[in-house]
DNA sequence: GGTTTATATGTCAATAGTGACTTAGGAGAA
DNA sequence: TTCTCCTAAGTCACTATTGACATATAAACC
């Protein structure tokens, strides 16, 4: 039997790809959205519930109700195959470019207006958030190629894969930070005030 | 007199950085928004429009009506002192870190159910897409250090400003190539299959 | 004994953003 | 002569996302 193309949003898919991992409930989904895709694709609970509902009616994951004793029962939703095909054509297909979206830049654009003193603050702060957030990316990395050695260099594992996205998550961070040490040398030796 | 603080959205704030500029009719912004804030702030004419008359309801920007004889009238709207001490208040208050959305790293996460080929496909192109922003940026760049050489280092100019957020893009998209370079090399030298 | 935190699944109103449609005149190309 | 593009300003329906509210139990903390 060949499986149909379902269509999903690309929230649908950020689901998917963490549930072609492991199976999972809603909630602990949620969880894994904030730690392990939040810095490329973030959801609250309030978006995944309804949208585990949406995929489970397009046969693309089904659950199974666990019941509980000590806590309230759940249900483990799971990649179908229909879901794991879907998921695989979406991976290649043409990305167009989304639009960036970055307060701090457009804070940037508006920074001749404001109070040097103050601009210095927020992006020294700024600063100190992105080297925190990229010393947790370098910890993970760590971790990763030590006790992932040989699966990260394997294309069809997900381990590559989510070693992969890491490495943009360091790249990234690592940018911001140079960006911000760059802003903040500007404003310490700027020739006018 | 003092000015009264009046909270806008993000988009209102993006409009104000480019019309504390110049005084521009809501046609022409969304030509700006595209060309120059798009990189960092994105939006289409129809956000645009009721924006800009939200904006004026609340006095952070006016407008005059002007009549053409070739092209349709148009307004033009100029930011107010209101505006301009909002704007600038803004500039400086901490800004949490917004989610970033990448559709492209999502796809790098499920990258390890795809097939080899249509993966290196993708990440080529891409690869030769954020080398094509990077010289555009590159480009604007060179062009603003020989003719505002003296103002990109005042940081009461809006061309410093310009310059710092123009800064991170060349910085976003010199990070972006690596990444995909780094994704290519990965899929090409792979140990399995 | 009361508060907060974690597990667990939802709904709902409001805001943000997209894409298509509307109207209208003129320019330039095929 | 028709088609597309540019200027100019909107509206509108739909989708995406957020933040608050709702409900329930148990553990851990103070």
């Amino acid at each position: 039997m060949t499986i149909r193309r379902v269509s999903t949003t690309t929230l649908g898919y950020a689901i998917l790809g963490v549930l072609a991992r492991e199976p999972l409930s809603g909630y602990e989904l949620a969880g894994r959205m904030k730690e392990r895709v939040g810095f490329f694709w973030h959801a609250r609970h309030s978006q995944i519930y309804p949208e585990l509902a949406r995929l489970e009616g397009k046969g693309l994951v089904s659950y199974q109700v666990v019941e509980q004793q000590v806590r309230p029962d759940k249900k483990i939703y799971e990649i179908t195959e229909a879901g794991i095909e879907n998921l695989k054509e979406w991976a290649t297909e043409p990305a167009e470019p989304r639009a960036v979206r970055d307060e701090l830049v457009l804070k940037a654009y508006s920074l001749w207006l404001a109070e040097p003193g103050e601009s210095l603050s927020l992006f020294r702060e700024q600063e100190r958030r992105h080297k925190e957030q990229l010393q947790r990316y370098e910890e993970i990395e760590t971790w990763m190629e030590r006790e992932w050695s040989s699966e990260i260099r394997k294309i069809s594992s997900p381990r590559f894969a989510s070693y992969a996205a890491l490495q943009r998550g360091i790249g990234y961070e690592r940018g911001y930070v140079d960006w911000c040490r760059w802003v903040v040398d500007q404003l310490e030796n700027s020739t006018d005030e």
